[in-house]
DNA sequence: GTCTATACCTGGATAGAC
DNA sequence: GTCTATCCAGGTATAGAC
């Protein structure tokens, strides 16, 4: 909370004053924005590319170039709060619970948005965010970008097959 | 620490007697024997398997039976402090990447028996343990067993593929 | 509404008797 | 080696002047 007002140039006593729920309130608000602003930038991968495959593979790579711009410190802004919250603060715990589901719904919307079958879309959103979210963990502890480039060719792989299944 | 010594029911001066190096020797401590045990349910998966690819099924059931009988707290030993510890404890960060690349190593190994080639079988592991962390992550927040069981079924079917591709 | 001072608590760590 | 008392820092939260 120091840190924060810090930031802001505020101080201690008006964190209080916009959030009476104190920490645990800020901590909600946060995962909620954050979760949303993640959001959009899969919107934006999606509506800048040619097609899902194209818009998977972009979304990857923008990943994976962020993780080595800010020194492997930027992956997912809800994961780790997600993992230390998930046994300990159910308010918490549902909140990122919420912001991982927007995301899935958003991306199922959008596969299903190049012709993939509704319960496959959202099957196959999952799983993007299965390999997306294993290959940070994996990135940030060794400091290295091959398990997001393996994710990353699984992803586009995965999108593929499903397309040419059709 | 004065959790751990209430549980061990031993006093609190007695941790810095064993462990000198304070929170941080007991951390890295705790994190490489955690590591090392999990690393054991993979080898066993293996040995317990006909094959690859029952392995790799078993090991994912095996997780998500787990998960459900702990109430979803427990899934990886490692990556909630890994994510914790990646940008602010280098010491800690570098364990837990030993302790993943242990498991890789085993991992790949093993698939090599199997008669998948050196390179593949690296990448391959790498990918099992991306859907495996991806999927408890999802799992957790969620409270739902569906992202694993998803990261389930790709991980056999990569298996699979990988040796059908011999 | 803002700001400062401060209360309160917890957490890690140490000292020193035993 | 063990244990107790205690220190110090930091973190969250509140009170009350302005």
């Amino acid at each position: 909370m120091t840190q924060i007002v810090t930031e802001a140039e505020a101080a201690l006593g008006s964190i209080y004053h916009f959030f009476p729920g104190g920490k645990a309130e800020l901590g909600k608000e946060a995962i909620l924005r954050s979760g949303a602003l993640y959001g959009d930038l899969v919107i934006a991968a999606f509506a800048g590319a040619r097609g899902a495959v194209d818009a998977v593979d972009d979304f990857f790579r923008g990943a994976g170039r962020h993780l080595v711009q800010t020194d492997y410190a930027d992956a997912c802004p809800i994961a780790t709060v997600a993992l230390e919250v998930a046994s300990t603060n159910d308010t918490l715990r549902q909140a990122t619970a919420e912001v991982f589901e927007s995301w899935i719904a958003k991306t199922a919307e959008m596969l299903q948005d190049s012709g993939i079958g509704r319960s496959k879309a959202r099957r196959l959103a999952m799983l993007l965010f299965c390999l997306l979210e294993g290959a940070f963990i994996l990135c940030r502890a060794t400091r290295s970008t091959t398990p997001l480039d393996i994710a990353r060719l699984h992803a586009v792989g995965a999108v593929t097959d499903e397309l040419r299944a059709r």
